[in-house]
DNA sequence: TTGTCATATGACAACATGTCATAATAACTT
DNA sequence: AAGTTATTATGACATGTTGTCATATGACAA
């Protein structure tokens, strides 16, 4: 979190250092991004840097966090509109944010988060990308809307767990998506979608195939 | 891969190098390590260093390789004793898996590179955690020894996508037992062990409840 | 002896980060 | 208005990092 420091701060100033920060971020990962680059862009002393961040990190996810507003709206109205219908709501919100990873205005910004990202450091981010992310891993205060009479889970344990199973198919779908645009390859994004879409198949109905219908 | 004038070195001093790098990387996570620890713990010059390596993530995977020996056999013949079922020889090797990774000689190392992990560049370690290292992710040897009458996936194709799912199964197990032991919290292997038993479930039957038995 | 080739060496340029003493400014108080 | 305190600004600095390069060394062949 930046400091209040850095809230008290002219709009101006402010603004200076956030685009400086955007130009950072847009043109490498996290890991290459430098402290130097963005003060010399927002021109601010290197000490003033420190007046309003703790680190590059700090920095970071505050700004990851502007720029993933808007993403955690829209499971609560789909889980309405599928009645309950937990994997359903996840399908249509897997495919409209991947949609927006790798088409939006902020996409190269979020090729260089995955590029970036880091396992155990970044579970929350993960999680973002997948419209999942909630404080303290605590379960969402949509459990309650959810309809589990057609679920073999039960409790919110097991709803996190569902839930990093679907980050990490979200994940690996822009990770494979961002990797095949980079080594020059075609990619269909229809393609990769049906992919999520398969794998919420398996997910819901499992990978097994019953018995009585062989 | 190192460069053959590292395999050229004396046996001794390619073991000085060795002892260091693994000095290193029980230290801390490859973000955090450095070349000059290495070199000075080896006793060798800087400029020997890039003699044999191209950069420190060149030795890291040398090492990483090193320390997995003997994780990528057992799985063809844990194929045979469930008569070709995939979803039931994963599960074993999930299991037996973790159980090294959390407790064996190395957990330390493993411990910092899973922590240190990054999605993008390390998905082969990733899949190598999950024991289902391939190169150029390519459908393993094992393939014709799949029973798939008995899966809805047939392709080369869904096998690798459902590989990485478990394999993501496999690293979140890993992460939560390692975070919860860092942050002080006990720590029930049995129970990471019935977590990854029931997402595996979750797998093979699906989520959903099938209707006719409700 | 002389030349060639692989290897060894450590000084060096370039760049990073976080800190700290000090200066400037703002905000109150009397 | 003058004095006091709190907040913010500043950039030089200590300390660390990486990769390179000109040069040295030593083994081996002609």
């Amino acid at each position: 979190m930046p400091k209040e420091t850095f809230y008290n701060l002219s709009e101006e100033k402010r603004q200076r250092i956030i685009n400086s920060a955007e130009k950072e971020f847009f043109r490498v990962p996290l890991s290459k991004a430098s402290i130097a680059n963005i003060v010399t862009g927002a021109q601010i002393p290197r000490g003033s840097f420190y007046q309003y961040f703790d680190d590059l990190n700090d920095l970071y996810h505050y700004f990851f966090e502007k720029k993933f507003q808007g993403f955690h709206e829209n499971f609560k109205k789909e889980l309405e509109n599928h009645q309950g219908d937990l994997i359903e709501a996840w399908r249509q919100v897997a495919k409209k944010v991947l949609r927006r990873i790798v088409n939006g205005e902020n996409s190269i910004f979020f090729e260089n988060a995955i590029f970036g990202l880091n396992i155990q450091r970044d579970q929350n981010i993960i999680d973002s990308f997948a419209n999942f992310h909630h404080p303290e891993n605590k379960a969402p205060e949509y459990f309650d809307e959810i309809d589990f009479s057609f679920l073999k889970i039960k409790s919110k344990k097991d709803l996190i767990t569902l839930r990093h199973i679907m980050s990490g198919i979200i994940i690996q779908a822009a990770t494979a998506y961002f990797s095949k645009c980079d080594s020059g390859q075609k990619v269909d994004l229809e393609e990769i979608l049906e992919g999520i879409d398969k794998q919420i198949d398996w997910l819901k109905y499992g990978v097994y195939k019953e018995k009585e219908h062989d």
